[in-house]
DNA sequence: GTTTGTGCAAAAATTTTGCAGGCAC
DNA sequence: GTGCCTGCAAAATTTTTGCACAAAC
């Protein structure tokens, strides 16, 4: 499966942009980064390779790769103001958000599918996309909070 | 069914706060406008019965009904900045939106809770919260896509 | 009278932009 | 060399806060 690197760099290549080093970087470390990471965050983790690296540039970055369809970016219930960017992943998929300790399960489903084809015959609109949030504790938090 | 005014008015009281002129016109108004509106648009709705009330104040509001739990902000997909406000109906709900016109249509779904069933026997995890979202056209939007 | 609420202006926080210089091709 | 890219600082945008005054109890 191409990286975001490498789709990156076909596209910068057929619109005569270049792969510089901190696109690259900033492709990488978002790349290695799991938990949908803020551009603050994110510009943190540049940083400890590439100490000049600036915030306009990451900000840039993802919003040109969120044009591109490279990087989609969302809010979840609670962020109050900072936006958070992933890779796009080829298949759809939704996120499961644990209050506690912040992390992000994906997940997909076949009953989404027909959420969305029940809805469009109820109401005679045409759905285009779909996002799913679950809220809760995972696995981990959900054992701690029983022990306490 | 108790209104906005209603509820607000409830919690104020037990709470020793007050139900001024500026929270009931700013509970009303949110109450009449259907469709999740920001604060900005709250604010120029609220301004045409009273031009003095201030942009802080319906932020102070909103933001008190919130922590009451009888209001809800959220951000959708493209929204880039501004939070988005709606009163908190009694039972769970979640939104279409309409890519085109920006209208907002409510629904839900038993396969909701199917879905998040499901995910929590195959992570482990228990799902308190559950947000669905989908994009497209309502149905005047499509017919008019169609037409042109 | 005391406490809570409001408007105003200023601050804070996040994201975008203009510009001068630097780097990739 | 040319033109895209970057860092910096300043601007823009949204939301919060301090404070003096006003309103509600």
């Amino acid at each position: 499966m191409a990286t975001l690197v490498q789709n990156a760099r076909k596209r910068l290549r057929s619109q005569g942009g270049r792969m510089t080093g901190q696109r690259w970087l900033i492709c990488e470390t978002l790349e290695s980064m799991s938990g949908h990471p803020t551009a603050e965050e994110l510009f943190e983790q540049v940083q400890v390779h590439d100490r000049s690296l600036s915030l306009s540039t990451v900000y840039r970055t993802l919003r040109w790769l969120e044009a591109e369809g490279l990087v989609s970016s969302r809010r979840f219930d609670g962020d109050q103001r900072q936006e958070r960017f992933d890779p796009v992943h080829p298949s759809e998929h939704h996120h499961f958000l644990c209050t506690v300790c912040k992390s992000v399960i994906e997940f997909d489903s076949p009953l989404i599918d027909q959420i969305s084809e029940d809805f469009e015959e109820l109401e005679g609109v045409l759905v285009q996309c779909r996002s799913v949030e679950l809220y809760g504790l995972c696995r981990q938090c959900r054992a701690s909070e029983n022990k306490s």
